[in-house]
Formats: structure tokens, sequence, C-alpha cells
DNA sequence: CCAAATCCCATTGACCCCCATATGGTCCCA
DNA sequence: TGGGACCATATGGGGGTCAATGGGATTTGG
């Protein structure tokens, strides 16, 4: 599989790690990515994770603006100050830091959240909340598959 | 038949294994499906599963958007983290996960129901009421069948 | 030199391949 | 028309494999 897609939540253990759901680190190896970049999402409470490409990504849309406009210094703010690269140990564990659980509120477990291209971190209450009041608000707007 | 029609209810085995109905397979076998896209329902407690090109066509509908908006976001979301791809093994059985069973309250049984290009998954007393309950509304606005 | 991170190995339990049995229907023939 | 052979589907379960998890031992960094 060539994309992140699904979700699972695992425990944390008493040194503060956790495994990344298998099926995503079967989606790593095939992009042959061997590092994350991890940076608190735009809009959820949750920290999104991907490889350096995704960090490439924003810079180049930096680089399509005035270096010195609001915008660009904002979404630098955004994917440096609030990114970071991570890795897995040989378990395919990552280490849950206070970076991570400061911004998500998790404590014991993390969802994992498939998101095509990247992947997401989130406190599992509060995934489910969002995850229920985003398929509320498409019932409300009564919209269907296909 | 080229399409997926009407409903059974197969039972759940100590593995927590569920036999998907043979003309289901058939058709699955037809469109050349042999891994199933599930996702949990935008409208009801059920999850409908289809072929792979069934989250395409989502995408394609994403990909319309400004990947950026608080829509597209918000469907990926329902799609991606709410989606996932499984298997059926050799009988043509399927694995009721927990992320099966928490979303659609299934316990002991399984209700398959044909919706044409794909099908869902209920369990069979919440199907019963909803259906009875949207054959009672159609009565009462005077509609019929043609 | 201490605390934290990483390596390495063990245990547990879930999932999947494989084969066996039950159940119910259809067809054929006397 | 009734009985029985035959077949497809649903169901049950043994056992191997792998992922998630736990924890001791070693290294690293401040």
């Amino acid at each position: 599989m060539n994309r992140f897609l699904s979700h699972a939540t695992n425990r944390i253990d008493a040194k503060g790690r956790v495994s990344v759901p298998s099926s995503f680190r079967g989606v790593l190896a095939t992009l042959d990515i061997r590092e994350l970049y991890c940076f608190q999402d735009f809009v959820f409470p949750a920290i999104s994770a991907g490889g350096p490409e995704l960090l490439d990504r924003f810079e180049r849309q930096i680089a399509g603006e005035d270096p010195f406009s609001p915008q660009a210094n904002e979404m630098s703010l955004l994917i440096h100050g609030g990114g970071v690269f991570m890795k897995l140990d040989q378990e395919g564990r990552l280490m849950v830091t206070d970076f991570i659980r400061d911004f998500t509120g998790i404590t014991n477990e993390v969802t994992f959240v498939g998101r095509a291209d990247h992947f997401q971190l989130w406190a599992p209450q509060v995934f489910q909340e969002t995850q229920a009041a985003a398929r509320q608000e498409r019932r409300l707007r009564g919209l269907r598959p296909g």
C-alpha cells in the first residue's frame, strides 16, 4: 500500500514509547522514508507526520511568496518553529515527547490516523469527537458517497 | 450479476470472522475487486464496503477543492482516517474488527445489505428498525416505488 | 556521573493459511 | 412423487507467523 489509511490506537509504555502501526511502517518503507518530519497540525490538535519532502513542499510554497510578507513569516513560524524531525527505533516505536503531549493532550494512548500522504497522532477521545462532528456536519450538508 | 442486491444475515464465529454472502462475492469477482475499501458511512451506523475506485472517487472530489480548506481537511479525516482496506480469507470471510464493531454496534451477527455499487455491514436489529422507519416515512409522504 | 535514549531479547495475543464438518438446496432417476 | 446422490455455502477449529508490548542491558549526551 502506498498511502496512509485507517486509524488505530496503541498504548504508550513505561518508557514513553509507542508502536507505529505496522501498516504505516509499511508505507514508510515503500516510500523509502527513514526520518519523520513532525509538525503541529494547522487545523486540529494533532501532530502530523510525513517524509522530509513534506517540509520541502511547505518551503517551496513560502519561496513562491515575498519572503518579507506576513504570510511567509507566519508560515515559517508554523512549519519551522512547530516542526521537528524524529526517528523510529528498531521495533518501529516512537518516543512520545512533551512536544507531542502538550499540543495534543495525549497521555496513555495514541490514535494514529492515516491522511493519505501523511499520518497524524491524536488523543483518542479528541479524535473520536472530532471525527463524529465532521460526519455530522457532512450529513447536514446532505452529501453522499459518489 | 454486476451489482449488490438484497440483504442477508450471517453469524460471527469464535474467532470473530463472518462469511460474506456468496452472491456478493460473485459481484466482487465480476468487478474484479480483490481488496475492499471499507469506511464508516456518513449517514447510518454502518460500514460501507466497495472497490478501491470508491476511494479514488472520493479523492477526486477532494482534489477539486483547495487542499488547505477546512472542507477538504474534514473530508480527508473521514475517508482516509475513517476508511481501511480489508481482504477476505480464502473461504470468503471477513474479520469483524473493533473498527467495525465500535461504529455499528455489531456483536454476534452481521446483516449484509446490497447498495448497488457497494454493500454495507449493519447490526441486524439496527438495520430492521432503520429500514422500517424509512418505509414508514415514505408511506407518510404518499410516495410509491416507480 | 547521572538521566535519558537506544539496543536487544522475551512474551503475549491477534490474525491468517489450511483443512474438516454441517446444512440446506437441487437435480436425477426409479 | 419420493428418495437419494451431489454440490455449494456457511461454519468450526488447529497451528504457524507476526505485530504489539514489556523490560533488562548498554550507550549517549549534558
